[in-house]
RNA sequence: GUCCCCAUCGUCUAGAGGCCUAGGACACAUCCCUUUCACGGAUGCGACCGGGGUUCGAAUCCCCGUGGGGACGCCA
């Protein structure tokens, strides 16, 4: 039997990074065994669901390339096939109408309640066939009375729920719609799901839908519950801290892959390996091996990962993101291969592609200031005259290469008496504006030469104005 | 409140009864490399929630606490 796992978000939001996670491990346990990833929207919840959501959902899953192989299936699409399961289920006593008042059922709770007891239906239409005249009923799934459900879950091992515990679940509201744990039960039998992988805030539901499943006379999935993912303070995820959109984190200029990365690492691991390509971590993957307890969500380890993929990446996968970071930083920016010079100069100082696109802005325009604080600490009289020099030495350098700039301005250097980097840092002020770049060599190279030159006459010329003499 | 789940450095984790003086990674600190910032390298800081058992021996197994999370909707 192939493997079939879905994942099945509701659109009542945006995608975050805890459904990421969970969408990464069921594509992952499907790719790795061959298998089919079905993608399936859970909209039922007529009032909350939007379009906008949906096609948030959608680009987010692209974004992060996460493919599916069939879908996506609309659940309100399929209210006729629930219908007919529901009828089916009414027909053979193994579901019943309800005519309880919300009011009732509100009333029912809050004495549950003062009395110190678990708030459920206590199955007062159960076994009527009376109907109230007028009053719109629900439908009821039967739950057996006495005896257990029993989970195996693949992370959490054997988990015992007493019948008892359950009440009978509403499948259809009094206006016809049918509800999310029926739904799910008839979605996943008809799409012969294999494996339910899913957020571990949904074992409380497993056994309702166990046993709805073997009133439908099925066989139950295999189900794996994922621990959750906790905001970096270590409490749920919501929208004050870490609860975005994982489009947010292509808009941050985060990897794909580097999320990913990140995620897998979060209730997995495999030995110490901590960077893992997509391939890896389809080939090592295993949802038997995910661990059990909740885990909080750090943004330094991602940027760490997202560095590391940066850096490993071929250039050219970097480039388009870097264009597109500019371009959103109000930058034209230049040829490809600059482009392509600039990631390889800029990745090893740059935590995300964003990140490299403002630290490198200065490849793409002259500095409209000046570091104060550096200039006064970099540039003095005899500073200026060392830059003059420098500047009709480059002038002259035919070879405007990397290696070709790096002997010339070592030789100035010496010539003049004075270290690297008392030559190297005024340089840098000149053409960036700020006292951090790439190497000076490769920096005056990917700059040119006509424009290395006019920032550099440019420099001298405002600092002229405002230097303080030595002696 | 009831039910269910979980529990190793600040964070992510390794750990399947002796390999544990508890390992790695992020973060942090110091040093090295160095033309800046980084990258890289080295070192340091730093944890088995508590209490009982079981065992020759427990981070690992069992029980009880405690703490955290989840569920208890005509939400998903």
């Amino acid at each position: 039997m192939t493997v079939r796992t879905r994942f099945a978000p509701s659109p009542t939001g945006f995608l975050h990074i805890g459904g990421l996670r969970t969408a990464l491990f069921c594509w992952l346990y499907a790719r790795h065994h061959g298998g089919q990833f079905v993608l399936r929207i859970e909209d039922t919840d007529l009032e909350r669901s939007t379009p906008e959501a949906i096609q948030q959902i959608l680009d987010g899953m692209e974004w992060a390339g996460l493919d599916h192989d069939e879908g996506p299936f609309f659940q309100t699409k399929r209210f006729d096939r629930y219908k007919d399961v529901i009828e089916e289920l009414l027909a053979s006593g193994k579901a019943y109408r309800c005519y309880c008042s919300k009011q009732d059922l509100e009333q029912m709770r809050a004495q549950q309640i003062a009395r110190g007891e678990k708030p459920r239906y206590d199955g007062r239409w159960r076994e009527s066939t009376d109907s109230l005249p007028g009053v719109a009923p629900v439908v009821r799934f039967k739950n057996p009375l006495t005896g257990e459900a029993v989970v195996d879950d693949v992370v959490h091992g054997r988990v015992v729920f007493q019948n008892s515990e359950l009440d009978d679940l509403i499948i259809a509201r009094s206006d016809g719609t049918p509800t999310y744990n029926f739904c799910v039960v008839v979605d996943d039998m008809d799409m012969q799901i294999t494996h339910v992988i899913r957020g571990d805030d949904h074992l409380n539901n497993t056994p309702r839908q166990l046993n709805m499943l073997l009133a439908l006379g099925q066989r139950p999935p295999v189900y794996a519950h994922l621990p959750m993912i906790l905001g970096p303070d270590g409490t749920k995820l919501s929208k004050r801290h870490g609860a975005v959109s994982v489009l947010q984190y292509r808009d941050e200029g985060y990897l794909p892959e580097a999320v990913l990365n990140y995620l897998v690492r979060l209730g997995w691991s495999h030995g110490d390996q901590e960077f893992f390509s997509i391939a890896e971590m389809i080939r090592l993957f295993d949802v038997a091996d995910v661990n059990k307890s909740a885990s909080a969500f750090d943004v330094d380890k991602l940027s760490w990962l997202n560095q590391q993929h940066m850096m490993r990446a071929p250039a050219a996968r970097i480039v388009p993101l870097l264009r597109w970071h500019l371009d959103r930083e109000g930058i034209q920016a230049g040829n490809e291969a600059q482009l392509e010079q600039i990631v390889v100069a800029q990745r090893e100082r740059a935590k995300t592609v964003h990140e490299m696109a403002v630290n490198s802005a200065f490849f793409f325009r002259a500095p409209m200031t000046y570091d104060e604080k550096a200039v006064r600490k970099h540039v003095t009289a005899d500073v200026s005259a060392l830059l003059a020099d420098a500047a009709n030495q480059l002038a002259q350098l035919t070879d405007w290469s990397a290696p070709a700039i790096h002997a010339l301005i070592n030789r100035i250097a010496a010539a003049n008496g004075v270290s690297l980097g008392k030559l190297a840092q005024p340089l840098r002020l000149a053409v960036c504006g700020g006292t951090v770049s790439p190497p000076i060599d490769a920096t005056l190279a990917i700059l040119g030469k006509t424009e290395t030159l006019y920032r550099l006459t440019r420099a001298l010329d405002i600092w002229g104005h405002g230097i303080r003499s030595l002696s």
